[in-house]
DNA sequence: AAAGTGACGCATT
DNA sequence: TAATGCGCCACTT
């Protein structure tokens, strides 16, 4: 990755910083939100990520499932960053989107 | 400079 | 139901 990013990853960032504690969105929503037509962006702006304040962990599939390459530690350590904020789990590699999903298109 | 590739997701076979 | 194809960006080689 490389310094600056005055192109989509900035957005898809800042688009990604405003899922609040405790909620989850998804690739997808993320990409609707920024009217991106190829979803793999989103993961690949959020991939190698080291940022504290980017919250990459609260990015997961449609489904609810868990990111399958989360890059640092993989799916386990993205759900106990999410179990740390109290999110429902239907599984231990699936989060309850009916309750904590956070719909990004509403706040833009 | 060109081609390959990817934290995904939807349409098509 | 499973497999395949595409998206058209940015990054790497």
């Amino acid at each position: 990755m490389s310094s600056v990013h005055n192109n989509i990853f900035s957005e898809i960032r800042q688009t990604v910083k405003q899922i609040p504690f405790g909620y989850v969105s998804t690739y997808g929503n993320v990409a609707t939100a920024l009217n991106l037509r190829d979803v793999r962006l989103v993961g690949w702006a959020l991939h190698g990520n080291q940022d504290p304040s980017l919250p990459c962990h609260r990015v997961v599939k449609k489904d609810g499932h868990l990111a399958s390459n989360y890059s640092l530690g993989g799916w386990q350590e993205q759900a106990r960053r999410l179990q740390k904020e109290q999110v429902f789990f239907l599984k231990p590699n699936q989060v309850d989107l009916a309750k904590c999903f956070f719909d990004l298109t509403r706040v833009e």
